[in-house]
DNA sequence: GATGAATGAGCGTTCATTCAT
DNA sequence: TATGAATGAACGCTCATTCAT
């Protein structure tokens, strides 16, 4: 009955990350509980010892994506522009190097544009622009950037300019590099 | 002679239209044949005497979606900024009016990452971005913009954007127009 | 309503044909109307002008093999011994001529074991088999075989013979012709 | 292991004998996967749990009839004639009382002509001559047998009659019988 | 925790057949 | 005669899910 909470952390954050990988290779189309097993070495019906449904696993896959994007949340030290910049670079850097998450993440992003109803990826973006906001706020009052920047409007586009990002990142990781130079270029007033 | 081009192809296309619809609304994930049938009001085995497969239909498809974003080839009268200006305006008026075949074309794009032997979509882009880049050389070499500007460097942002765009097109079109009002800014030098 | 009486009959023969060699190739486990079709390349349509059902074509092409089959009833001149050589002799040349008829024919047999109710190919092996007897009869009594054969036990071993040679028609067609050469051996007390 | 083996044999097997009964019915024309679940009062998905594939049961059930002609290579006491007597006793023993399973088996025989690339079949009319070739070897040598019998020629001519048995062993087993008793006196030089 | 066996629902596809033209 | 278009029924197979052990 309540015997459903104490299972091995480490097995389940394995399926999870499994399943991740299965989707990052054939999108949420090509997720399958049993390969999601297979590829851990366990029978598919201890699938549902971990997560009771399908769509359960997908949660956890969720929110193990938003975890990995720590980064975007992580503080960095030095002047805004230095933050912007440390913030920027970081993101890159996960794409260049893990580009499967993000082919995660914008099947994520697509099935949530589908569902209504699934605030977890609103929230998501909504603390990510905030913080963004933030900082460039910050910035313009001590004068790092020109002070006829709009905050809101820049960082919606800077988390426009990065989810496209995203779905290029496994084909062309190069051109997310140089775009990012020329958006920071942009930003600062050349 | 070898008949199997020869069917009526607005039965044809309105099955195509049926499908992308479907995909629109619940992915590659959630598209069934016998959904699109139901929607145009056919028998399911009927589908199969316009394409052989799923995967044919699907092809249709792609190729329907793009066929629709002959708007990025479109020509347009006046200056090249006026011409770029056009080029993205239309592409805001098709994501504000029909948010669903960006949600389509995202999952396409998705989808060709995958299989890496579908030249379709890498062909559309590359056409898309050497029109961009032509009109930013044309552009400079006239003086409409600063001539610090890096044509190919450009383009390849502003794809970015625009794909990142697509992908919020059916939540937030609003903020679409708006970046791109940005975007055009900081080509220009504010 | 009467207009089904004068069809092209060559056209009609051309359909059993092509059955005929599909049935040979594929076995009716593999016979699909459309695959006639496309050999004669008519619509698959165009075949229910000709043959109202799917059965009613293999009655058909029961008929068409049967008649095919005429080598056994044809008269031949000489001795009874032989008639009886040249009876197997022809029915040994179809064999490696045209194994694929002897591939439906035991298709044939093997279908009509089924369907309990189906007379026709009872009928061809009763008549085959009395010819043979007739030419037992005539034979011992005219002292060209030892009289303590029994026709009727001859000539049926001589048909379960025969079938069996048809099954290997297309594999082995050499095993046949010595096979007959023994069985006449036999039947001539060596 | 890498576990695909382990399942009840008994299960199994009980399927593979459905199978069987409905292919002597209805010929591999007419076998179909739910039928063989009914059969057995599974669901049949059920089936691929055991059998992958549709061919694969058909596999199993070619492996299934051989075995059951073990009757042909089972050792008989005796003289050289006894033991082909028996050899052939058994076989008709079998046909009358099992005769679904030649028709079977002769639905396996044709099938394995068209299919060039089945050795399966082959294998094993091969080693059944080679035992009847042994037997009748040693049975001339030993004075059982007329010297003039070629033992190859003797061997592939009953192979081929038992085959042509098989496929009236449903109709007519009576005639079996007294084919069987006409065979064995002309091999005994009457 | 884990699994073998089973299931129900459904999916892509096939195929004999029909019918208006 | 012939065909393009359509259909209903069914088929092989898949997959999420269950459950006793």
């Amino acid at each position: 009955m309540s015997g459903s909470e104490n299972q091995n952390p480490d097995r389940k954050n394995e399926l999870v990350r499994a399943a991740c990988e299965i989707i990052a290779l054939k999108g949420f189309e090509g997720l399958r509980i049993r390969d999601v097993a297979a590829q851990v070495g366990i029978n598919p019906a201890t699938m549902y010892y971990y997560f009771q449904t399908k769509e359960i696993l997908i949660d956890y896959v969720t929110d193990y994506v938003f975890a990995q994007m720590d980064i975007l949340t992580e503080e960095a030290p030095g002047t805004p522009r230095d933050q912007l910049h440390a913030h920027l670079f970081r993101l890159y850097r996960k794409m260049r190097d893990e580009p499967g998450l993000f082919a995660v993440f914008a099947e994520i992003q697509l099935r949530s544009g589908r569902n209504v109803s699934s605030p977890k990826y609103i929230d998501f973006e909504n603390s990510w622009r905030h913080k963004i906001e933030l900082l460039l706020q910050t910035g313009i009052k001590q004068g790092y950037w020109p002070n006829y920047l709009d905050p809101e409007q820049v960082a919606i586009t800077i988390i426009i300019l990065m989810q496209g990002a995203g779905l290029q990142a496994s084909t062309y990781p190069r051109r997310i590099e140089s775009s990012i130079a020329q958006l920071e270029r942009w930003i600062s007033g050349k």
